[in-house]
DNA sequence: GCAAAAGTGTTCAGGGTACACCCATGT
DNA sequence: ACATGGGTGTACCCTGAACACTTTTGC
């Protein structure tokens, strides 16, 4: 589809990109798929395509995110418009990225048949990408880590119910730094972000977990770290 | 011009948008000017244009800024890219907004003859506007006032030399709230991101005041209130 | 029993906040 | 003389940071 683009058009055409984000194996990770054409051929790229006439950019980006994999109703976020000149071999595309958070587990991604595979990697370790992804990969994860200190968008990586341990641990992974348990505890226990659920989380070799959910699932500024 | 884009274009064509910033008379302002067509006629916009095929997003923003006011080397950082279908009545465009933060005093500012006038608004009382700018200057206002806080680009609004008074002024008026003048200078020289510049301030019915300047104009992520 | 994470309080230091008076100037 | 903003120090409180042991489970 990208290939008739510096036949068709003069200008510049828009296209969206959706970094899917999640932590998975103790490593924030990014959905990709393989390029299936030259130049690109193996290398890998993030959701996108380009935007529809009668649609806005954000529906552009919903609609692509759910065609592509079935998911619906994830923390989404717009975050930069990248529009150098020779961004895409193809032509003059400027795309408007967004990054989405999702709780691996328990999640089933119903990929579009259209697409062979995907593959989830670890943003500290990336295969060769195509285009300026790399550089929007990094954007996004600098994104996400920054807003962790300030906001409650933790909740887009989470499952419903969650244990303590969890929660911190999603913090750990993605600020990569270690953090007082107690400490931690306290801190988000004042913040009111975050209440007692039913129930425990047993099946571990250890002590059972108490379940937490979350307040409210909107953005919202809070001093957290 | 943009009175072709829905004869020419099918899909989506991309603009920049660019909200200059100021502090003029203790209010937070921004430069509009008035538009000259229906059915915009007399409504006020910032500055703006559709981008070339050969410039990228970035140098599109900072070509107009540069054409229509003569302003370069000041403070910009992309917004966030506008894409709602109905935004522009002439056909489908697609916004990438800047903001642009400049000193007010001592601003000569050469604005394009093609420009009829150009007028400076105070933020919290602003015209009838063009299209969806008035979301655009409530959202760069809002970024503006979050990033105050945490990072250092008050020295945008600044000039090369001001006084501690200035600069607490400044934060009172885009913050909408008064600081303790001792507990602000105690904080802002602990942070080293002013230093003390030769001269003072005289010419006032009061004591002169000591100058000050930044010791980086770059953006700096710094806990400042 | 052993490993592994859950759960729980106290102490200390540093930073934020509140607060009042004299100084140097222009008019 | 008077009005105006410049310039300065201290006391208190609260939050952030450091720190160790017992509990409950699965194997």
């Amino acid at each position: 589809m990208k290939k008739e683009i510096n036949k068709k058009y003069k200008f510049a055409v828009i296209a969206v990109d959706v970094v899917i984000l999640t932590i998975k194996d103790d490593k924030l990770s990014a959905l990709l798929m393989p390029m299936q054409k030259e130049p690109y051929l193996n290398y890998w790229a993030v959701l996108g395509g380009l935007i529809k006439p009668n649609e806005s950019v954000n529906e552009a980006a919903k609609r692509y995110l759910f065609e592509k994999t079935g998911l619906k109703n994830v923390y989404l976020e717009q975050l930069y418009a990248f529009g150098e000149v020779g961004r895409d071999p193809f032509g003059r595309v400027v795309s408007v990225v967004y990054f989405v958070l999702i709780p691996h587990e328990n999640f089933r991604l119903k990929i579009s048949k259209k697409i062979k595979r995907v593959k989830w990697f670890s943003v500290d370790s990336l295969p060769p990408l195509a285009y300026d992804h790399g550089q929007i990969i990094k954007t996004a994860a600098e994104r996400l880590q920054a807003k962790l200190s300030y906001t409650n968008i933790i909740y887009g990586l989470l499952p419903e119910k969650f244990t303590l341990g969890e929660l911190q641990k999603s913090y750990e992974i993605i600020l990569k730094k270690k953090l007082d348990k107690r400490n931690f505890r306290k801190k988000l226990m004042s913040l009111n972000i975050i209440k007692s659920a039913a129930g425990q989380k047993r099946g571990e070799a250890h002590r059972p977990a108490q379940l937490f959910s979350f307040v409210s699932k909107k953005p919202q500024v809070v001093e957290i770290l």
